[in-house]
DNA sequence: AACCCTATAGCGAATTCGGGTGATAAATCC
DNA sequence: GGATTTATCACCCGAATTCGCTATAGGGTT
């Protein structure tokens, strides 16, 4: 049995979603609110496992309502769902803590079946919010991917390392335990290598394209 | 009409494909390959608007292929199907370029459904890989949301980003037209509000958690 | 033997760091 | 309205650090 708590201000699908939940076996409604006020009580009386969230809504918006959730009750499931296909939303929704994202085009069976993955572990997504995913994973990760190979040795790489780390050279040579004339000539070729002429630029070209 | 190539290692299941393929309404199957020897040849002999590939086959792995294909044919949806659940090879697979990652336990309808998907715009996927996804990107991005607020005057983050580009003292003053001497004043200030002691320190610090 | 990586060294010039001091205008507080 | 704080700008000094260049040398690889 999947304990459900329904969060939408449209009163019309507020009951439709509450008839569909207590007629459905295996699912029962333990709550369903027009709005967030009152929240974190509302999910306490109500103990759901997954909650149904609008993020239209008068008032808090279900994505910081998400966010207020996941802070007090890390286990619950939330499954968001909108009539809007913004990146913004999307990111923010995931961001908070959402376990899936669907449309409102859904099919009630759609829903149903998307409520059990999100309890059985899975995060349900239209196949549109999906792409979207993909395309803000790709836009955010894919430049620090490529990594670029500046061919720096294993000793440079540990140096620019501890130079990133906003040690001096004298704390280099310390920490590798040479000299510290080495460090410079290290520190020279490093720059030759990364086309660079200071300590701050290679620090910045290290973190854009390199160890982290 | 979808047109449909396949790359997969295993005999019976790529025959499996090729038969339900060429048997359901709206789809032909353009080719079906063991491997990826002669890929880009064998692409453009075909000329599929899908991909379905394999992640594992000897040689070349199906997220290099991937990554290649999308390289010469940016036009053509991949949709990745493995029996692993890797992390690793999700994220990989995202940042080749795949449209869709489905696991093999797909029911033959559950195939159709997710090429049809992919082939209009969307990006089918597991709900356990999409919860897989979701997890990485909040990895990924919640830490660089929270930025933390060093309360820096306007005048002090100009000089920052300055210093984080790469500029000396005296080019960021010329940059902002004012003396040498202020621009040292200014960092001195940024110096104690982001606790560090160095140029290097303080672009690693800008970088990590402020503007990039 | 030629080559690369690592380590070391020295020197002069340029730059940066860490103090302190103080002026001015604008915003904020009382 | 007057006082205080804040942001910006400027100057000076001395010490520390970094930069650029050149040169040497042992160990390992090809």
């Amino acid at each position: 049995m999947i304990r459900v708590a329904i969060f939408e201000d449209n009163k019309h699908l507020r009951e439709t979603f509450q008839f569909l939940l207590g007629n459905a076996a295996g699912f029962t409604c333990t709550g369903a609110y027009p709005d967030c006020s009152e929240l974190l009580q509302s999910i306490k009386r109500s103990s759901p496992d997954v909650v149904l969230m609008d993020i239209e809504m008068p008032g808090m918006s279900g994505i910081e309502a998400t966010r207020l959730i996941k802070q007090h009750f890390p286990n619950i499931h939330i499954l968001i769902q909108t009539v809007f296909f913004e990146d913004d939303y999307i990111f923010n929704a995931i961001c908070a803590g959402a376990s899936g994202y669907i449309l409102k085009s859904t099919t009630p069976e759609g829903y149903l079946e998307s409520i059990r993955e999100v309890q059985a572990g899975g995060s349900p997504m239209t196949p549109g919010i999906a792409r979207r995913v993909l395309e803000l994973f790709k836009q955010n990760f894919i430049p620090t991917l490529p990594t670029k190979d500046y061919s720096l040795t294993t000793q440079e790489k540990k140096v620019l390392q501890l130079l990133v780390a906003g040690n001096s050279y004298k704390m280099i040579a310390a920490e590798l335990m040479v000299a510290m004339d080495t460090i410079k000539s290290h520190i020279s070729n490093i720059y030759a290598k990364l086309h660079v002429h200071s300590g701050t630029e290679a620090v910045s070209l290290a973190i854009r394209d390199k160890i982290v």
